[in-house]
RNA sequence: GGAGAGAUGACAGAGCGGUCGAUUGUGGCGGUCUCGAAAACCGUUGUGCGGGCAACCGCACCGCGAGUUCGAAUCUCGCUCUCUCCGCCA
């Protein structure tokens, strides 16, 4: 939620902002709600005055017992006419609202300008790229020959884009998840939290993906909805808290299934665990004084690349453009890991600062002796664990079929080297 | 699922339908005292919106939404949520 007073004084600062993600121009349209809604609040609130002031009146004239026939006449004829403007004023503050609700966040300054993902700018490439001498495999051939990725149940279980880990695999996962939150907690001093996969509308609305994006995510039987990312719970812990600033900045990283439709996404990725209705992330949460988000973001962004780091996995940072971040975000970077069939790098880890946006959503605050203000929230991902298992599998790959498990995932598989087949 | 209790300012906790936007305590801020600190004492301290250069003024807000009334935190109804007890259950 952008504040419409900013767009007020900044209308064509807004529109250009908005051109940039390719949305049409809107300044004009909110300005003239918003000063009919103030035109009619302003003539409301004259009403109500003279409503109160006539009350005060005849409380204090009954005391004195004194007449007050005169004073309740008016009083009446004053009132009758209040419905009609109350009415008026929350229709024009709801149409308000809805308007703002599905603008996205305004890019940084910072962030380059283009209409898609072909001006994303590369701001760094790091590690070293696998050699074969031999064809790369896909994740999938290297899973399903190992018996350890099987689709065919998850079909007959579930239906498309699901995936069932098994064994050595799914003991990999588990480790991958311990080793990416002991690291975050230990090395960068994140709180560890765990979080429900279910909830309320409220909670899609304060991060952004209501109401403009339901039919991205999965919505209960009672009205909740299933988590498409542990951002959702961690950011809306603040949500309707006014934190003290000396207790900034937070940071909280979690664990969680993340689901999502994949509505859009028909033809893309159909095959193996790239792009599932279900997944497994750690999140990285920060919720930080807004005139640190930048520095945040940079801090957060070496979180998630040090994962990386850590695995021995090659990868570049790109920073995208202003046609290609998320609604919420101001500023995205994005980490990609080489993905040696595909001989391309591939998303792995969004990060994402989205100012105040989110915080003004859901009423999160901060107050120090001297200012008070909304926060700013920061989200990435810390990383996508099945993507992070696709990256390793390909990365790792053995000619006799097997996979190296980097040595950083070690300690957590019992000492295990390689992923063999053999045993559990 | 059954029965009961409750939702008030950052937190805790009062509040006969008429100066209640709200007593009080804690916390915060400023000060007195002190070499300094603690304690004590004094003062100050809600949020949002609108108007004004400003001092300031107005409106709204006591879970949410309706209603009664000239006037509602206080009365009525509906909803949501929380807590306690019982039952069931991982």
């Amino acid at each position: 939620m952008l504040d419409i007073k900013w767009i007020r004084e900044n209308p064509s600062l807004f529109d250009a902002a908005l051109a940039n993600r390719n949305v049409p121009p809107m300044s004009s349209v909110l300005v003239e709600i918003d000063a009919r809604k103030r035109n009619v609040a302003a003539r409301l609130q004259l009403l109500q005055a003279r409503r109160n002031e006539l009350s005060d009146l005849i409380g204090i004239a009954k005391a004195q017992q004194k007449d007050v026939d005169v004073l309740e006449q008016e009083a009446m004829d004053v009132k009758l006419s209040i419905p009609e403007l109350e009415a008026e004023e929350s229709k024009l503050s709801a149409q308000l609202q809805e308007t703002l609700s599905v603008i996205p966040n305004i890019p940084l300054t910072s962030v380059p300008i283009g209409s898609d993902e072909t001006a994303n700018k590369c701001i760094r490439v790091v590690g070293e790229k696998p050699q074969f001498n031999f064809s790369p495999k896909t994740h999938y051939e290297i899973g399903e020959a190992l018996g350890m990725l099987d689709f065919h149940s998850a079909v007959k279980i579930s239906g498309s884009r699901f995936a069932i880990l098994r064994g050595q695999m799914a003991k990999m996962e588990r480790a991958l998840k311990s080793f990416m939150l002991d690291t975050h907690v230990k090395e960068f001093g994140y709180e560890e939290i765990n979080v429900p996969f279910l909830v309320k509308q409220e909670s899609m609305y304060g991060t952004g993906q209501l109401p403009k994006f339901k039919e991205d995510s999965f919505a209960t039987t009672d009205g909740r909805w299933l988590i498409p990312t542990a951002e959702v719970p961690l950011t809306n812990l603040v949500r309707d808290m006014l934190i003290p600033l000396e207790a900034l900045p937070l940071r909280m990283t979690a664990y969680s299934a993340c689901f999502r439709s994949e509505a859009g996404a028909a033809g893309r990725d159909n095959r193996g665990m790239m792009r599932n209705h279900q997944f497994s992330k750690v999140e990285l949460i920060s919720v930080v004084h807004p005139d640190d988000g930048e520095k945040e973001l940079e801090r957060m962004t070496g979180a998630a690349e040090s994962i990386l780091q850590k695995l021995g996995l090659a990868y570049r940072v790109m920073l995208l453009s202003t046609g290609d971040m998320g609604f919420s975000a101001s500023k995205t970077y994005d980490l990609e890991v080489w993905i040696p069939s595909e001989n391309t790098y591939r998303e792995i880890s969004s990060c994402s600062l989205c100012g105040q946006f989110q915080a003004r959503r859901m009423s999160a605050r901060y107050k120090g002796s001297s200012e008070k203000g909304f926060v700013s929230t920061l989200n990435g991902s810390g990383l996508a664990i099945g993507r992070t298992i696709v990256a390793i599998l390909e990365n790792y790959q053995l000619s006799n079929g097997n996979v190296i498990i980097p040595e950083a995932l070690r300690s957590y598989m019992d000492g295990m080297r390689e992923l063999t087949g053999n045993g559990s």
